[in-house]
DNA sequence: ACATGTTCCGCAAACGTTTCCAACATAGGG
DNA sequence: CCCTATGTTGGAAACGTTTGCGGAACATGT
């Protein structure tokens, strides 16, 4: 009967006008640029409004002012580790530009990424978007409305910032040929992720560049436990490395690898993706490509900035970030197959 | 000069209400209460608005509405997996009930966690707040202004669900009594943490009701780093089992262990805490006590929810849910020291 | 034909800010 | 002493919605 539990409501700019004994907008003024009022008068105001305890109304504010200082961003999977460092420094930098950060997870799929997308943009200055599977012309008719940058993928639609693989993949190719593999297999992420056919494109190409045989897997679950039946078909394949579509399902490979006894890096070597926190600590600790996450979260969160603070678009419609080869303990020289 | 590139100037209720011939005020009700308007003007007004691309302005609604629509998760640190499939799961229950979520992260630092929490507070109509070191004055004087549930953590200010470690702290401590462990480890977290404090006092009243001698030490660092140390001083202090203070440490500690050629369960016992999804993939995966952090976050968004629904504070203004021993292998018989 | 009820819709006020404009006071220059 | 520039303030409009109130149109019962 009582209803909700009545919240003390809030005191509004014309209660500490009144305390101050002042009109709204001198209130108004005394906040927001402060050199346009008399300092006695500002000391005044000040006081009643940290008497009221008084906090300006954001609907009210963002209505007359057009925007919201809230930022927006979309990632696949804030479970993923490879996105932690990415949300964090997004974040660090978005508060330290005194806007407030909206994250969404999609949950790796597709009609909830633009869903959110939708709904988030209604209520953000900007957004950027981490969004692998999102076609086009979706992208396209968000992007008209909103200022967004997107982050880890390509797009003509809006100022991107993506990693060149590039350098780490020829590294990773290098590094195991120089150990003497010849027959490597590579487990294949999600069909439709830009990201997996991006490292596909790469590895087929730097393994044909310097001749090595590439058996190309899957798709598996870009998770854990896709690793497992990726270590499986690997080994029926008859290699002796395996590139996985990242650090997780490498992770996953190594457990099944040694649950079936096989020994790595001795029997088998293993490549993971990303370079997340957790590749340093796993036993053995794992050789991968390092992804320049945080930067591109940088560069993300400045260009996006850029764009609101109104300057027109950034200079570099579009940057990219190397990644690079990190040798650690899973790869080793390549034994001739039924030692 | 052109300034920031202009976005296309969104439609207002006015444009559709023009375009279909009738008032802003029959475009909002067919849009808000369908039923009081006519089914063919209804027709004509929603086709205006999806001709225009239509879509409200969430500020000029708040103002009016008095809510936003937008509820706030803080957590302590988006990194540490242990908070993910509770962020998952609120994210879930809340998008269902058809608000949008932000979600702050605080860097485990008070500081950031009051600041963070009173920038949120101004602009959602609750928040769940998942802040182990707010001091309870400063948490109250948040609550009074918007609604709250707390998370992890006992309140009287706040409805609040929490954990009941206990049956899972003597299931842990019984479970080692029984492998013959009599003289166990417990490696602190954040001394600050109310978390730490209670897993503390639970096992040091386990222990003492069981006979095991219980050394504690630390505090260390709630992250894997932190279990390096853990384990050194562990196994200085000549114990046979280790009780982590959470799993990260606990996988930390296993990992020293390792690279000091300490077998592990062999020789030593570790238990971890949280039962974090790395936890069972670990090699060996771990003996840990598993906290039902998915069934917190529900609760907590229901409850939420349910103080949002103005049905007055809901029923049981605060909720405890049991944690359990999960045993895996990382826990064996103790030896004799010195074989 | 009239009274009464129902259905549908428009008018206008309200939400809490910001900001343009005008008004006033004061001071300074001629 | 007047004119103007400057500094400070209040009044009022505007932002885009929702909603109470009243009125028009129409149907129904007598």
């Amino acid at each position: 009967m009582e209803g909700a539990r009545e919240v003390a409501r809030a005191a509004t700019i014309h209660a500490v006008a009144a305390l101050a004994g002042v009109s709204p907008s001198t209130v108004s003024r005394a906040l927001n640029s402060p050199g346009l009022v008399n300092a006695v008068t500002r000391q005044r105001v000040l006081e009643s409004a940290e008497q009221l305890g008084y906090q300006p109304n954001r609907a009210a504010r963002s209505l007359v002012l057009g925007r919201t200082s809230n930022l927006g961003l979309i990632v696949p999977d804030i479970a993923n580790p490879f996105f932690t460092p990415f949300i964090k420094a997004v974040q660090a930098q978005v508060r330290q530009a005194s806007y407030s950060l909206f994250l969404a997870d999609t949950d790796e799929d597709v009609e909830v990424e633009v869903e959110a997308a939708r709904a988030m943009a209604k209520q953000v200055d900007g957004m950027i978007l981490c969004a692998p599977r999102m076609p086009g012309n979706r992208l396209r008719s968000i992007a008209v409305h909103t200022p967004v940058v997107i982050a880890n993928r390509q797009s003509r639609t809006a100022p991107a910032v993506t990693m060149d693989i590039g350098p780490g993949v020829r590294q990773a190719v290098a590094h195991v040929h120089a150990l003497g593999h010849r027959r490597c297999a590579f487990l294949s992420g999600p069909r439709g992720s830009w990201s997996n056919q991006q490292r596909l494109r790469f590895f087929t190409a730097a393994c044909q560049a310097q001749g090595v045989e590439l058996i190309v897997l899957g798709p598996f679950e870009p998770v854990f436990g896709g690793g497992y039946r990726g270590a499986d078909e690997a080994v029926a394949a008859g290699v002796t490395a395996i590139f996985a579509y990242n650090d997780l399902v490498a992770l996953g490979v190594m457990s099944r690898l040694n649950d079936r006894g096989i020994r790595v890096p001795g029997e088998m070597s293993v490549l993971g993706f990303d370079d997340i926190p957790m590749a340093s600590m796993m036993n053995p600790p794992l050789t991968t490509v390092m992804m320049p996450i945080t930067a591109v979260a940088r560069a993300s969160a400045s260009m996006l900035l850029a764009l609101l603070g109104g300057n027109g678009p950034p200079r570099p419609a579009a940057q990219e970030l190397a990644a690079r080869l990190v040798i650690r303990s899973t790869t080793e020289s390549a034994r001739p197959a039924g030692l």
